[in-house]
DNA sequence: TTTGACATCGACACATTGTCTCGTTAAACT
DNA sequence: AGTTTAACGAGACAATGTGTCGATGTCAAA
């Protein structure tokens, strides 16, 4: 990915253009704070890599707040879409809900910048979509304690948060099969208790 | 807590004064951090809040990034002295580790915007810190695993990664009970299988 | 009292931000 | 083809933050 420069013209209709340069400008703030950290995203710098004025990009972002809130949205929305796919995919209960943590907790151990600009923020869009992934794991839980293997002492909503957060773990882990170890416990953490 | 002004002479020894300024410098810093969010972590804002001039501020400090880190710093410090005191309190071993994990988690559960400051930074600095923690909970790990409670498939390094980041969920709970009951699922986590 | 060391603050030069205007250029419409 | 519409980039602007010097004042020791 080259985050590269926006074709000068326009390509096909005007709606299609902005997507790109907004697209673009996503990219551009991704691959700076990935690169040189938080403090070099500035509106300045994301303009010129962009291949924009900065004039320009104040068109479609009030700020440099704005754009990787809009960078987080796109990432949670693509995660959630990515998650349903492995969930739909999988057979029984207690199989989607395995393979959903193993793909989220790669999720993780892959792009270990993800969750970064969630803290830049204050507002509650950041808590509205971790909300999304909440729920969207509540209800596979939901959906498993029918059958018996969850633990019922719990709330769903409080272990999904556990699970969650347990998963977050994996960015820090030094391979996949560590990963893989750490679903294995964070599932062992959704039993009933054996005594 | 008024995060608040400096007395103008020194107090005692100037190594006193100087204590006192970087504690209240870090205070007004964290203040503002969680009021105002981090883009008004200035240096400016600071000085004026804290009631010294700019120019003084930069003879304790090089910039932003290293107030917020030697807050970090100070607050990972106070948090393992914090957690020692506790493990040393308990009894038994499987005891040390549930009163020292519940600790934990209710560090997270009241003050929520400790660990923002951590993604500021880029450096490793953080990483250090948080393995200060890793390496405190693994040796407790280590040292339940003894008597038998704890599960062998995984490295305790790695059981202490799980941990600390399922706890981290008591952050966004909504009581005091929600954080036990996280506690004991992150616990059962690290039972062995029944199977 | 004099001297040295140190803390403090005001001020300067420079960078970035967010906003505005203006001339240019390409798409869309007739 | 000619006209209208709209996005674009560049420059100017005040406001704010940054990093650094030099001047001033206070303490402690000679």
């Amino acid at each position: 990915m080259y985050s590269g420069v926006v074709p000068k013209l326009w390509n096909e209709t005007i709606e299609a253009h902005r997507r790109a340069v907004r697209d673009a400008t996503l990219d551009t703030a991704a691959a700076l704070l990935a690169e040189h950290g938080l403090a070099s995203v500035t509106m300045s710098r994301i303009a010129k890599k962009t291949g924009i004025g900065r004039a320009t990009l104040y068109k479609y972002f009030s700020g440099v707040e704005a754009i990787l809130l809009a960078w987080h949205e796109r990432q949670i929305t693509g995660h959630l879409e990515y998650l349903a796919e492995i969930r739909d995919r999988a057979g029984g209960a207690g199989e989607r809900l395995e393979a959903v943590l193993e793909a989220y907790a790669l999720i993780s151990y892959k792009h270990h910048g993800t969750e970064l600009a969630a803290l830049v923020h204050r507002g509650d869009h950041i808590a509205r979509a971790q909300k999304q992934l909440n729920d969207f794991i509540r209800d596979l839980l939901t959906e498993g304690a029918e059958t018996g293997a969850l633990r019922d002492d719990v709330a769903p909503d409080e272990l999904a948060s556990y699970c969650l957060h347990a998963l977050t773990a994996a960015s820090s882990l030094p391979s996949e099969a560590a990963v893989r170890r750490l679903v294995t416990v964070t599932l062992t953490g959704l039993h009933p208790r054996a005594d």
